[in-house]
DNA sequence: TAAACATCAAACGTCTAATGTTTAAACGTG
DNA sequence: CACGTTTAAACATTAGACGTTTGATGTTTA
């Protein structure tokens, strides 16, 4: 009559279905969930209960509350949702010396854990990469970017790594990178990122890291 | 897109007098804050209300909810609280990974922006960790290391990345780190140290890089 | 005396129900 | 077609009640 499990509150449980949900694509970014009675009803708990697992979710980002309208997905993770309200804060050339950081190492990484499969991967990234530049298609041209530099970052053997790249994608490829691209800059090295791959598949981390240095020196040298 | 509502929710304007009150040191960490009950009469508003905004705020790390017991403060800015349950879920190894990729750009971003003011404090830093070294008390050994990190990231004149290092000590330097000391360690290179003081001073970027990389790879060949 | 047990008050957890506010969309008129 | 109005839906807040868990206190017992 005693052993009743510690059990933990019902909130916990219910944002952590909420989360569950996001992330496996339930509701898309930018969606509405479900309104507060028909959770209460799928979940079996009270309105209190719901609103502070989604108020909880909330707070980290993950959900924006628009009242009178309803609650929208606003980020798939936590740490996107936290990264997105800190670096806000900081102005775009700060935030890519941390991508230089975050470049810089994943290249060594990758370079130590070469392998022939995403190689491959990576230079046809960087062909629709050169195909987006030659086609004046910019959007393409960044989407491909960002996918080819994800992909060094998965390649870094480290999932906390490509965890963090992933989440960060809005920010370092936000719409202001894009809009300083018109005016004599020149696609941010083409040959730079083949010889990173070269740098990769030769298995040589410090060339590997030397030319993501090179890439990114030159790519400030086009920020004001 | 996201208007702000003339209104703020209540619940957003308590958690932000919360959260204040923690910042200016209203309640230290440990502390309990007072119950639910006394909170709704300070602030003025229902108890939903008040528990919405600690809810929000527990699930930044902010606050941790202990059942017929109370609300305890666990740390005193939401970045901090974050950066503790993202990096849980990953490897020591992984996390010094990330660590690596900072401490390499900070080094080298300090080596561009020398300083003799600072050279001079991260001179005693290191003294101050070399004499806790020899006189075994490793608490204090830690204190100056971290430190001393703390100091180069400054001096990189990134906010940003002194941002980061004040958010993420608790990660970086924490208990799990201290107890692998004992055997055989041997205070990870106190020479290494001063080299990198030495690249810094001596406005060598690449040099204070290749330092700061040799001694975090002995570092990590201790770890198992 | 010290350990094990029993009791109690305080604090958080959850539920119900009602009312207020705000929003977006539907509507209708000129 | 444009523009103000209405309206239904959704979130915000409040109030009160009862359940559960915890830590402390007091009591019993070996």
């Amino acid at each position: 009559m005693s052993k009743t499990p510690l059990r933990p509150p019902l909130s916990e449980e219910v944002g952590g279905k909420l989360q569950a949900a996001v992330a496996q694509g339930r509701w898309k970014v930018g969606e509405r969930i479900p309104a507060e009675p028909e959770l209460m009803a799928e979940m079996g708990v009270s309105r209190g209960t719901v609103r502070e697992a989604i108020k909880a979710l909330a707070s980290t980002g993950i959900f924006e509350v628009r009242r009178g309208d309803g609650t929208y997905v606003r980020a798939t993770s936590e740490i996107s949702g936290t990264a997105q309200r800190v670096f806000r804060d900081h102005s775009d050339q700060d935030v890519l010396q941390v991508r230089f950081a975050l470049d810089t190492q994943s290249a060594r990484l990758a370079a130590k854990a070469a392998d022939a499969k995403v190689i491959e991967k990576l230079r046809a990234l960087l062909s629709q990469r050169s195909e987006a530049w030659k086609a004046r298609d910019y959007p393409a041209w960044a989407q491909a970017d960002w996918k080819f530099h994800l992909e060094v970052a998965r390649a870094s053997g480290v999932p906390l790594m490509s965890d963090i790249y992933e989440s960060f994608g809005d920010v370092f490829h936000g719409t202001k990178m894009v809009q300083r691209l018109s005016d004599g800059f020149d696609g941010c090295l083409h040959e730079g990122h083949e010889s990173l791959v070269d740098a990769i598949q030769a298995g040589d981390p410090e060339a590997a890291a030397r030319t993501v240095i090179k890439n990114l020196d030159y790519c400030m040298s086009w920020m004001p």
